[in-house]
DNA sequence: TAATAAAGTTAGACATAGCTAACAAATATT
DNA sequence: AATATTTGTTAGCTATGTCTAACTTTATTA
């Protein structure tokens, strides 16, 4: 029962769909969406992995993984992580060149390549983007994913992790002169599109809502 | 025009077999054979290779790389051998252990990644094997490889590289107490099965004719 | 050289995983 | 509640790369 490549994909992104906060329903629509595929596709590869009892699902409910989806999906976050670790760390890629790497990195299958990049890599805890690596036994460490949106004037906080992991998106951050652990502080908000003026290394910038709820903080 | 995984292997495979000296035409059978498929399914997808002008081929003729099929192969072998020098060195892979490892990562694509882990490997001119590594223009050391087994009673030798990259061989290779750089003394050759009688390391053993044609050496 | 063996090819099938177009169900809107 | 919109499904097609079985060509050898 050898899992393909393209079932790896699927169940990495349902993994991540199904543990973005915003998302309460995961459909068809939204996973073809997110794999850049056609809800088609996606439509008659979610009965393939019902059959081989990867993903529960009934005609037109949501998706969600079985224990075994669950577990396999975790390793291979664990993967990737630890690929775009190795990527930034000892390869001089910036974090908005790992994923893309990454993503060919993860379908590797050697235990032992892992447990040994892990241990080279000195047992990380976070990836270049802030997000937590699972352990062997596909433990880590949860935290609720705070955006910078939620936050009001007055507020300081510090860039712990990003919601997006897009080269566009990661770009413009870094553009902006800012990077993980970044000191923040919010001085206003505009109430007519949300947007805020926050201040960081001495800059001030305006930022759109849809970039604040992109960043995550933690508060200080 | 973009080249599949299964293509790669074909390119691969037609490279190391045209360039194992005991072979003068490379049929379709004898690929087969290497790449573990059947003559039937070599027969087809060369046909597609040769519409892709990967490799020169006339119906119950001989296969061989065009030039750009020729390229392509030494990109693919640079990468293999690049990999199993990082797992070798840095993952704690022995040399029996790289090559299928290598083989999955020798197809992920990212010409920055294999530069970055060339100079991160320090250049390395030789992967575990003894097996001389490309450089980014294709260029590398070719060196007549003689086998053990042109040697005569008397000669002393050091091993220098391997016919078979196999797990299966090489443990035997090191269960023998022989690795590369090993010095080798010939004491005998018996005339009736052409095996040898060889010492090094103050040990003594006899080798079959199949095995000192295997090993590649440097005569002292 | 004629028969046999070895090597290579073709036809037709299968699995995987994509697509579009047409349709059906569920949800939202008036 | 009726209609419209969104969401999801099915049917039928495509491409890639495999396979086996039947056949053909080339090479060997008696």
């Amino acid at each position: 029962m050898n899992i393909t490549k393209s079932t790896e994909d699927y169940l990495k992104a349902i993994f991540n769909l199904t543990h973005e906060g915003d998302v309460k329903k995961l459909g068809t629509n939204q996973l073809a969406d997110n794999l850049g595929l056609s809800p088609a596709s996606v439509s008659v590869m979610i009965k393939k992995m019902k059959d081989k009892q990867l993903v529960d699902y009934e005609r037109y409910g949501k998706i969600e993984l079985t224990k075994s989806g669950h577990e396999i999906a975790l390793k291979l976050i664990r993967k990737h992580r630890l690929w775009e670790t190795f990527l930034h760390e000892h390869m001089n890629f910036s974090w908005d060149e790992v994923h893309e790497v990454a993503h060919q990195l993860e379908h590797i299958r050697s235990p032992k390549l892992i447990r040994e990049l892990d241990n080279f890599l000195g047992n990380p805890k976070r990836d270049p983007h802030g997000d937590a690596i699972p352990d062997e036994q596909g433990r880590f460490i949860i935290e609720e994913k705070r955006p910078l949106s939620g936050l009001l004037a007055g507020d300081v906080c510090r860039l712990v992790s990003v919601k997006d992991n897009s080269a566009v998106f990661l770009k413009y951050v870094t553009q902006l002169g800012l990077a993980l652990s970044s000191e923040i502080e919010i001085l206003e908000i505009r109430e007519f599109d949300a947007s805020m003026l926050i201040s960081y290394d001495g800059k001030k910038e305006n930022v759109s809502k849809k970039f604040a709820e992109s960043i995550y903080i933690e508060k200080l």
